[in-house]
DNA sequence: ATAATCACG
DNA sequence: ACGTACGTGATTATG
């Protein structure tokens, strides 16, 4: 049998919009809905391979059913602004498709979807309609089927309705589905309704009386009294919303059924339009343009012969910048090397003559002939490479420029730099490989070229435009001076690592192990029960349901067992405090225990990998393990920093600034208050105490200093009373005390923070005093919540960035420093302000005096930077 | 894949 | 009235 596909345009436009997180294209054009369109038709076209498509669209101009509600309401929604512009965009695409348009004067999409369908289905034909709007469902047979996409997170879900799927769902025929709408009404979709009468009472009616004029001659019988007396005194709103449900099978349109006919979608007009609206990941269903997509390749070579190799290399010596990529697979071995003159990109194969020993020699000679050398992720690729300290200066890294330029991405693959700044579509990793691992691939296959080439390709031909943006934003100085010298002092962290003993670590996690299970025995006798103490879910419910306690509050999914609230109850609750310690155990053994046990690597040291392009601030952060969170704040915790050893004859000096932000703040914002405490050596949390609660210094309790300690860290995360007042478990109003009374001791603070937020405002980022950038996007949001936290954001990134700034400087010059004095001590971790460093036991004086000098000679603010140093023979003694 | 929780600064 | 403190990453449970 024959079958037709007919989508109803506005509302799954309208679906797509909604469901499909903003996207715009490097015009400036948004482009989130029709992609969510595209998208949902592929997989409908996909699943059900359809004879005849067609799509319907309401027309611009009132129809007459909408004219009717608007003299009954008046007014309709204007459809957001970045919507509307992408009705023409959808139907210009579909027009390049060649699919028909159904539009007719004075009718809506409903009534022209309903037509045709019904149409079909009495030429014999299986119809499909898709839609988001359940009005349609009154439209569902045997041979009508209704199908309602819902855009989830991780895909698009669809609802099948024929005739028993309606009644299933609704207990009324789909042809009644108008009496239910026109009862219940839909506010979606501007059908009044009456009042009162709510979906339980409009299934029941059309259930007992079959339609509304049925129940209008039976109305006495009516039982709920609200719902009999609401029917008797909107009689005329019943039958208008009834006329409105209806949908229109007899308009006078007729779909040319030739027209219809499913052919061929991806014309060249559809792929050029794809392409303008850079819908990349579409791209790959256009088999056609394959090539033309790929234009870009056409200047790629690749070689695994070395008279071939030699005299590419000879071309590649005259070139005054290059780009150049390194290829390795997951498991970090050599497969290749691309690099890239003006005009061509050249690869060299791992194989025969061309070995990673004589590739990787011949790249450090380009670099040093060349001008320039641009790359992408530069430190994966350092473990190949032996550079001179001039060659390192000619390198510059195109993914870390791009984090300067946008940090908030996360991620900066090559496509989309080359998207982003050479308006070039070019295939990712993902399109290139799919499923397949690189180390699966033969040494020659063309697919590790291609990756490469692109790669190389990109950091080349990007680079220029990124450093014109860099220099108009004023950030070359951050990029040249900060972030690439950086990366080879990461690199020389990650590839010395760090000791940690396998040993203690197995003792711990056997120590742990018991407790735990003693705890677990413990919390399932309390309980009178055996359950997941891991899992949220039946954890909230054991203890708010089965034992009742109080003080239950909610998330999305249930009960919130967040340690604050278990804290709450603790005290009067034995199993409540056993739960909170089963989690503190359970944490220490599964992370650290067993977790940094897997990273210790054949030479008995953990190699972390430092990410310089991933917080949103301009942090370092730590993964594989996160060497930036090792427990310290419990004393069980803390134990395993005594895992952490410096290897035979050295010793850990351990260097962390103290106050950095607070200082920071201090010189950023002028406030002579502050700066004169810091200079003078005062206890800030007890100055702040006495200002805060009008104490004389000498007389501050300890608890007024706890208190202003929370103050502090409040400010500097862009303060609020609700925020302070839930850490301090204080009421809102003694926060806002607190706050105000911080306020009028250091205004120049206020002044400041007041500042960061209007220029944010102004400029749609803030900015560190190194001119590190973070754009604040939430600031322009209408919704409160938004707003408020791009306000905290505005705040407080300036200072957390400088002070990432700062310990950045730091950790160059300290890594330099132990270079040019040839000392064998090296930096092995930085945790945001403090840094560790290895050193050999006769180093430790002159290492004290470097972190000393290097730390502090960063800044020359009107507040000096201070830090403590100590040494150890583990961690835990060195910190 | 996402949410909840908790480790750190 | 709204409903959160800023920045990360790993683990576990669960859809």
């Amino acid at each position: 049998m024959e079958k037709i596909v007919l989508i109803d345009g506005h509302s799954i436009l309208n679906r797509a919009y909604y469901g499909v997180p903003d996207l715009t294209n490097s015009d400036g054009l948004h482009t989130n809905a029709v992609y969510g369109f595209l998208n949902i038709m592929f997989k409908i076209l996909d699943e059900e391979k359809p004879d005849y498509f067609a799509v319907a669209f309401d027309l611009k101009a009132p129809t007459f059913r909408h004219k009717m509600y608007e003299q009954y309401k008046g007014t309709r929604k204007p459809m957001q602004e970045e919507l509307r512009q992408q009705v023409p965009v959808i139907k210009e695409m579909l027009e390049a498709m060649q699919v028909p348009l159904m539009m007719l004067e004075g009718y809506e999409a409903d009534d022209l979807l309903g037509t045709v369908a019904k149409k079909a289905e009495a030429d014999g034909l299986e119809a499909v309609v898709v839609s988001g709007d359940r009005d349609l469902l009154q439209l569902a047979t045997d041979h009508i089927m209704i199908r309602i996409p819902k855009t989830k997170k991780g895909g698009t879900e669809i609802e099948d309705y024929h005739t028993a799927d309606v009644i299933e769902k609704y207990q009324v025929t789909p042809i009644q589905i108008i009496e239910l709408k026109a009862l219940m009404g839909d506010s979606s979709d501007n059908i009044p309704g009456i009042p009162g009468v709510g979906e339980k009472t409009a299934t029941k009616l059309v259930a007992e009386y079959g339609c509304i004029e049925n129940a209008y001659a039976h109305v006495d019988e009516i039982k709920p009294n609200k719902a009999r007396e609401s029917l008797r005194d909107h009689y005329d709103m019943a039958q208008m919303s009834k006329e409105l449900a209806t949908i229109n099978i007899h308009s006078p349109f007729e779909l040319d059924m030739e027209k219809a006919r499913m052919t061929d979608l991806y014309t060249k007009e559809a792929f050029e339009l794809c392409k303008k609206l850079e819908f990349k990941n579409m791209l790959s269903r256009f088999e056609v343009s394959q090539e033309e997509h790929n234009h870009t390749a056409e200047s790629f070579h690749m070689t695994s012969d070395l008279t071939q190799a030699q005299e590419w290399l000879e071309k590649l010596k005259k070139e005054q910048q290059i780009g150049f990529y390194l290829l390795s697979d997951e498991k970090q071995e050599f497969c290749g090397l691309a690099v890239s003159g003006k005009e061509e990109t050249f690869f060299f194969c791992n194989q025969g003559f061309l070995t990673e020993q004589y590739l990787t020699s011949a790249l450090e000679e380009l670099i040093e002939t060349a001008e320039q050398a641009v790359t992408l992720q530069l430190k994966r690729q350092l473990r190949f490479l032996q550079l001179s300290e001039s060659a390192k200066k000619k390198i510059l890294d195109g993914a870390i420029s791009a984090y300067l330029l946008n940090p908030l991405k996360g991620e900066y693959p090559y496509e989309d730099l080359a998207k982003d700044y050479m308006k070039e579509l070019i295939p990712g990793a993902a399109e290139l490989l799919g499923k397949i691992k690189i180390s699966d691939l033969n040494a020659e296959d063309e697919r590790l070229s291609l990756l490469a080439c692109y790669q190389s390709h990109t950091a080349l031909h990007s680079m220029s435009v990124m450093l014109e943006r860099l220099q108009g934003e004023e950030m070359e100085r951050l990029f040249e001076e900060m972030e690439m010298p950086l990366v080879y002092t990461l690199a020389g962290m990650e590839k010395e690592g760090i000791r940690a003993d396998a040993g203690i670590l197995k003792e711990y996690a056997q120590k742990l192990g018991e407790k735990m299970q003693e705890l677990e025995q413990e919390i399932y006798a309390e309980a009178g029960d055996t359950f997941n103490i891991n899992s949220p879910k039946q954890l909230g419910n054991i203890l708010f349901e089965k034992l009742q306690l109080p003080g239950s509050k909610k998330t999305k999914s249930g009960y919130s067992t967040a340690a604050d609230i278990l804290e709450n109850l603790a005290p009067d609750y034995p199993i409540v405090q056993k739960v909170l310690d089963y989690r503190q155990v359970a944490k220490l053994k599964s992370t650290y225990a067993d977790g940094l046990a897997a990273f210790i690597g054949e030479d008995g040291r953990i190699h972390g990998t430092f990410h310089q392009t991933v917080t949103a601030t301009g942090r370092i952060s730590s993964t594989d393990p996160n060497l930036q969170n090792i427990p310290i704040r419990t004393e069980m915790g803390r134990l395993f920093r005594k895992v952490f050893l410096p290897k035979e004859g050295c010793i850990f000096v351990d260097a962390d600034y103290s106050q950095i932000e607070l200082r920071v703040l201090a010189a950023l914002s002028g406030d002579e208050a502050l700066i004169h405490a810091f200079q003078n050596n005062i206890d800030i949390h007890t100055l702040t105490a006495s200002q805060v609660f009008h104490t004389p210094l000498d007389q501050v309790t300890p608890l007024q200093r706890r208190n202003a300690k929370a103050v502090n860290f409040g400010i500097v995360y862009g303060i609020s009373a609700f925020g302070l007042s839930q850490d301090l478990k204080i009421s809102r109003k003694e926060a806002s005390e607190y706050i105000n009374n911080y306020f009028a001791s250091y205004p120049k603070i206020k002044e400041f923070l007041d500042q960061a937020v209007v220029t944010a405002k102004e400029q749609g980022y803030i900015a560190t005093y190194y001119h590190r950038r973070r754009p604040v996007p939430e600031l322009t949001s209408s919704n409160f919540m938004q707003r408020s936290f791009g306000e905290r954001i505005a705040m407080n990134s300036p200072i957390q960035g400088t002070a990432a700034d700062i310990i950045k400087l730091a950790m160059i010059r300290v890594d330099q420093r132990l270079h040019s004095e040839n000392l064998k001590a090296r930096l092995v971790l930085q945790v945001h302000d403090e840094l560790l460093v290895e050193a050999p036991v006769e180093e430790e004086a002159r290492v004290r005096e470097i972190l000393h000098e290097e730390m502090m000679g960063v800044t020359d603010f009107p507040v000096e930077m201070d830090i403590d140093i100590q040494s150890g023979s583990d961690w835990y003694e060195a910190h």
